[in-house]
DNA sequence: TATCTGACATCTG
DNA sequence: CCAGATGCCAGAT
């Protein structure tokens, strides 16, 4: 297999299959997801893709930073809230952001060494 | 066609 | 451990 040319429709399609694969109670990072997808410096490109389609059939809330930290897409901290919420759902331990209520200088983190999920490689239906 | 932005990653202080 | 600055590459305007 040799570096393909980046095909946005390809990538795209391997994001969302490895996405549905994390199991529940586990995160992974854009990052990881990117390499598994065949581009490791596209790790931008995984959470843009996720954005794009808003599609609630992928579990996306499991995706968060390669640090643990959830990224907030700058309407709040809603949406980030709403990620650590679904996460605490499935049972991922999530930490608060400093100050609880007026704080804006804190982000929801997840232990990545605890539920962690990084998988060397994955089943992709195309390649 | 050129320029800016971005659901990131990594290094340094 | 946390915060700031830099590098990366493709999409959107």
């Amino acid at each position: 297999m040799a570096a393909q040319p980046f095909d946005a429709a390809q990538f795209h399609a391997h994001v969302y299959q490895i996405v549905r694969l994390i199991p529940s109670g586990h995160v992974t990072s854009y990052g990881h997801i990117a390499r598994l997808a065949g581009s490791p410096s596209h790790s931008r490109m995984v959470g843009s893709a996720l954005k794009y389609l808003q599609d609630d059939s992928v579990p996306w809330q499991r995706v968060i930073g390669a640090s643990g930290a959830i990224s907030e897409r700058g309407d709040g901290g809603q949406g980030a809230r709403r990620q650590a919420d679904r996460l605490r759902e499935e049972g991922v331990e999530v930490t608060e952001p400093q100050g609880a209520g007026v704080g804006v200088g804190g982000q929801f983190k997840v232990s990545l060494s605890t539920y962690g999920w990084f998988p060397e490689s994955v089943q992709l239906e195309d390649e």
